[in-house]
RNA sequence: GGGGCUGUAGCUCAGUUGGGAGAGCAUCUGCUUUGCAAGCAGAGGGUCGUCGGUUCAAGUCCGUCCAGCUCCA
């Protein structure tokens, strides 16, 4: 029976015992922090559970796709772990319980109708004290009591072993069933999770009947299909082989199932097939959380193909063979091949690149073990290697193995170990406890009714106080009090959105008569709205009626962004491409964040182009309608779907004009033209692949325009010339500075940089364009962002000024010259000493004196000079010839007693040193004292 | 969320306890030769990622921020 034909039987048994049939949920639930990715079937029914939401139905089925990481040291070494794979699961919400559970699951799986298993086939367990299952399988199924075995809580409790060690919490025995191979050995094909307990505290007498119990099962449909297609692995089935064997030919190997290689294909199978759906659900490999361990699936498979020869990406071109096998249940997967596969050769290659700058380094490692000879790869270093540069051990251990050297993989393991303590990591919590939980199982949602309106009466249900990991609710809040710790409220129904789809939540005031809340953040928790903010009059009381009034004017600042951002997407896909799909997004008042893929940097005319589209669709006026209407509908009116993207059904959709249509749950204007204004202000890369774009809308947009005429202006009046002049004149005034520095450290007094006349051309009028890429050009020559723009500019043209003066101070000090100082010096013991003042001082320009003088005498030679660099900074530069260095003095020693009576210090080499000091008005008196000391030393 | 590494010429990178910013390749000029990575001589090219601190003196020490790489959760 072919996986297909097996997910239909599956699906259509339990609809026809009247489940309701669900899609399968996103591979990342981003509604659910406890959880990368999504592990089980019953993942997306975590709030059903528990009551928390309102039941649509209480049976339902599903096909869920799943990703789990935790056995991945398993994958490809034996028959049946993934870390992607699909889970059937039929669940009861408070309905029916063991009774049906077990009797549906037998008849699934015996009945010639469905599967057809022989009976003789399936055994099954239990956990210990759970007699009422055990009855239902031996005396109402008729297994024989040989075939039914009691186990204990680390097997046959969910969680496991969850009576004695907990997490508090609901949880339940389960009974797994079992099908016996030609061989004897038995596998796991289903487990049904009977949830009858609340465990409060440790044993005994911790776990209390649930009054509404749940039935939660999971079937392994490769595990299943490989049972009942009777092959030796799950990588034989039919949706997997030709994987397999399409791996093996890219590879250039032939796949045999017991050799390392083999291993090495089921891995690279298991793992392009998680990572085509990751991907495709717009998980790209990267740094952090979920898109992290998309990037090392990939490059443990990528390390597959290394040890097998590959030495260029290759997994790529497995990505059309996993859409094809999948097509019949996940048809979109073959919409964005093109996409995926180009995003998994972008990692690989860089993969490649990681190895090889790798192998150096390895080398580096073999090289100072050869010299201290060392035999054995020091654990401990192998796992620096790889914790900094990424360096496989693997491959170290391989390329090691060829130098007879052995590896320390006990090292290895022990310092990875201690890594992941060092690194630290929050616990995650299986299901969240608290008094938000608490509201949320009694009040399952706040109605929502800021669609329509800004400002409505309602009862307030909840007053939560306290740290988020110490919270508590309250019957009363009075003003004062903690004002740097927000307050919470919940209430019945809202006018203020809460957080979520990128859109930032409402502010705005709770009141009555009797007081005042004022509200800075509104958060949603699952249907919950969370107002956050703090009592500024009277008392806030449970029960109380108060009227919910929104910021109106933020309100409507926010759906200015929201709508500007739907208008973005579209331009975007207008210019761009169909590729251009958003990533991410954040809508905030009159600022809005937009991530979207797109390979490479946007340049500035296409900016242009994209910022022109949408102020000609905000100048067209179309009107913004939004309304309810059925998933298949809106699907089939085109509007942009995001894969990895859970919608509800019915969904909110988002039209304006005919143009953009769009599944979006945020408050949006009545017309573009509301939108008045349309500016971004920066594009830049996020990661690889994703660009972001950041713009503003309304007043923000105007202001920021007014800024950067403004900014211009005061720019062309700091640099006198015209405010279109600005960026040439700045180019040309980093010039002149970078010249004089020049001119200064060398001394060339003559060739003075030319100041640019100043001629002001009038009457040029510029547009705001041409102004915009003008401030931009300034900003990238000078090498500052924006706001310190003219700050930077101020201070280049008081460096200019300086180095004019210092050059001026050096050219009226007259040039001197290494002939000048030996004219001056004196003479004693056949030796030269020669001290002297040097205007205009600096310290490169001292040392090439000294270097000139050196090499012009032909006698031994001292040479001190002082400069003044500021007005309580003095320079001290001292060197001696090579034959004065031979007899024992020291350049240092002389630089550093000159310095002491200047009120510094200094050091250096013995033939050159230097030093500094602070009073200026000592040189005269200093250099007498250095010349005296270095006569009597010579 | 946390740990580690890197940022110096167009490129690849050196830079010792803090004390003259370097090499190779590339570029330009000239010479010599005219072929396979040609040779010789010379030249240009740097805000040492950013900002701040310590110091007489910072590429070097300390801190901030930015960017890139990498690992753990």
């Amino acid at each position: 029976m072919k996986c297909d034909e097996l997910r239909e039987k599956y699906l259509s048994f339990f609809q026809s015992q009247g489940h309701s049939r669900q899609p399968s949920d996103v591979l990342v639930p981003t509604w659910d922090p406890s959880v990368l990715f999504t592990p089980a079937g019953m993942n997306p029914f975590k709030d059903h559970f528990l009551g928390k939401v309102k039941l649509e139905f209480t049976r339902a089925t599903t096909c869920q796709k799943c990703l789990r990481t935790g056995d991945i040291d398993n994958v490809g070494r034996t028959a049946y772990h993934h870390t992607f794979f699909e889970m059937l699961g039929n669940f009861s919400f408070g309905d029916y319980f063991k009774k049906e559970a077990i009797h549906w699951a037998w008849q699934f799986l015996t009945d010639p109708k469905w599967l057809g298993i022989p009976s003789e086939r399936l055994s099954v367990t239990v956990y210990k004290d759970d007699d009422e299952a055990a009855n239902i399988w031996n005396s109402e199924i008729g297994l024989p009591s040989q075939r039914i075995s009691r186990m204990d809580e680390d097997e046959n409790f969910w969680p496991a072993s969850a009576p004695s060690q907990g997490p508090d919490g609901v949880c339940g025995p389960c009974s797994e069933i079992y099908y016996q191979l030609d061989n004897g050995k038995s596998v796991e094909i289903w487990n049904l999770v009977f949830t009858q307990f609340n465990r409060v505290g440790n044993p005994p007498n911790n776990l209390q009947p649930l009054p509404s119990k749940n039935i939660d099962t999971g079937m392994g449909l490769e595990r299943t299909a490989s049972v009942l297609q009777n092959v030796p692995t799950n990588f034989h089935i039919d949706s997997l082989y030709p994987i397999v064997l399409a791996a093996a030919e890219v590879c250039g190997t032939k796949y045999e199932y017991t050799s390392d290689n083999g291993r090495r294909l089921r891995r690279i199978t298991d793992h392009i097939r998680a990572c085509t759906f990751a991907v495709h659900e717009n998980v790209y490999p990267g740094p952090k959380k979920a898109r992290y361990v998309i990037k090392r699936l990939i490059r443990r498979a990528v390390l597959d193909g290394h040890q097998m020869g590959m030495h260029e990406p290759f997994l790529y071109n497995l990505v059309p063979m996993v859409a094809q096998c999948m097509k019949s249940i996940y048809p979109e997967l073959s919409e964005t091949t093109t996409r995926v596969a180009e995003v998994i050769r972008r990692e690989e290659n860089e993969f490649f690149q990681t190895i090889d700058a790798g192998l150096n380094r390895i080398q580096q490692v073999f090289t100072s073990m050869d010299k201290d000879g060392k035999v054995m790869v020091d654990g401990n270093e192998a796992a620096s290697l790889y914790q900094t540069h990424g360096v496989p051990p693997e491959l170290f251990q391989t390329l090691a193995a060829e130098k007879n050297f052995t590896f320390d993989w006990d090292g290895y393991r022990a310092a990875m170990g201690q890594h992941g303590l060092d690194s630290g990591g929050e616990q995650k919590k299986l299901f969240q406890t608290g008094p938000i939980e608490t509201l949320k199982e009694a009040l399952l949602r706040t109605d929502f009714m800021g669609y329509e309106t800004t400002e409505c009466s309602a009862q307030v249900r909840g007053i939560i106080v306290g740290p988020e990991d110490d919270d508590r609710l309250i019957g009363r809040l009075s003003a004062g009090g903690d004002q740097t710790q927000l307050s919470r409220v919940v209430l019945d129904r809202t006018p203020f959105y809460g957080e979520s789809g990128g859109q930032v939540g409402d502010s705005g005031v709770l009141q009555n008569s009797e007081c005042l809340f004022r509200v800075t953040d509104t958060q949603k928790a699952g249907e919950l709205f969370i107002h956050y903010g703090h009592v500024e009059r009277g008392e806030l009381k449970e029960g109380m009626t108060i009227q919910a009034v929104v910021d109106t004017e933020r309100r409507q600042a926010i759906r200015r962004a929201h709508s500007a951002t739907h208008l973005l997407h579209y331009a975007l896909q207008q210019t761009l491409g169909g590729h251009a799909q958003q990533q991410g997004s954040k809508v905030d008042a009159d600022w809005l964040r937009f991530d979207f893929s797109n390979q490479s940097g946007i340049d500035d005319d296409t900016l242009r182009k994209i910022e022109q589209i949408v102020n000609e669709k905000v100048n067209q006026a179309a009107p913004v309608v939004w309304n309810t209407v059925p998933l298949a509908d809106a699907r089939k009116a085109g509007a942009m779907m995001l894969f990895g993207e859970k919608y509800p059904d019915p969904v909110r959709m988002v039209s304006m004009g005919e143009f953009s249509k769009e599944l979006c749950g945020g408050t949006h204007l009545h017309n573009t033209s509301e939108v008045k204004q349309f500016e971004i202000i920066s594009e830049e890369g996020v990661s690889s692949g994703v660009r972001r774009i950041i713009a503003l809308t309304g007043d923000r947009a105007h202001s920021h325009r007014e800024w950067i005429q403004e900014t211009l202006v005061k720019l062309g009046d700091t640099l006198k010339c015209a405010p279109q002049q600005v960026a040439d004149y700045t180019g040309q005034l980093m010039n002149r500075v970078r010249q004089l520095k020049k001119a200064v450290s060398s001394g060339q007094v003559k060739e003075l940089p030319a100041a640019v006349a100043s001629n002001v051309s009038q009457a040029v009028t510029s547009t705001y364009n041409e102004m915009r890429s003008c401030i931009k050009e300034t900003a990238r020559a000078v090498n500052v962002a924006f706001p310190e723009l003219v700050n930077r500019v101020e201070s280049l043209l008081q460096d200019e000024i300086k180095l004019l003066e210092q050059l001026k101070k050096l050219a009226s000090g007259g040039e001197v010259t290494a002939d000048q100082l030996l004219e001056n010096a004196t003479e004693a013991a056949g030796g030269l000493v020669i001290t002297a003042e040097i205007p205009g001082a600096n310290p490169n320009l001292m040392r090439q004196l000294i270097d000139a003088v050196r090499k012009k005498s032909s006698k031994p030679t001292a040479v001190l000079l002082t400069g003044v660099a500021g007005p309580d900074k003095v320079i001290v530069i001292a060197g001696l010839s090579n034959e004065l260095v031979a007899k024992g003095l020291s350049a240092g020693t002389w630089a550093s007693q000159t310095a002491q009576i200047l009120g510094g210090s200094g050091g250096g080499r013995p033939d050159l040193a230097q030093a500094g000091g602070k009073n200026p008005e000592k040189i005269t008196e200093a250099l007498e004292a250095g010349k005296k000391w270095m006569l009597s030393q010579l």
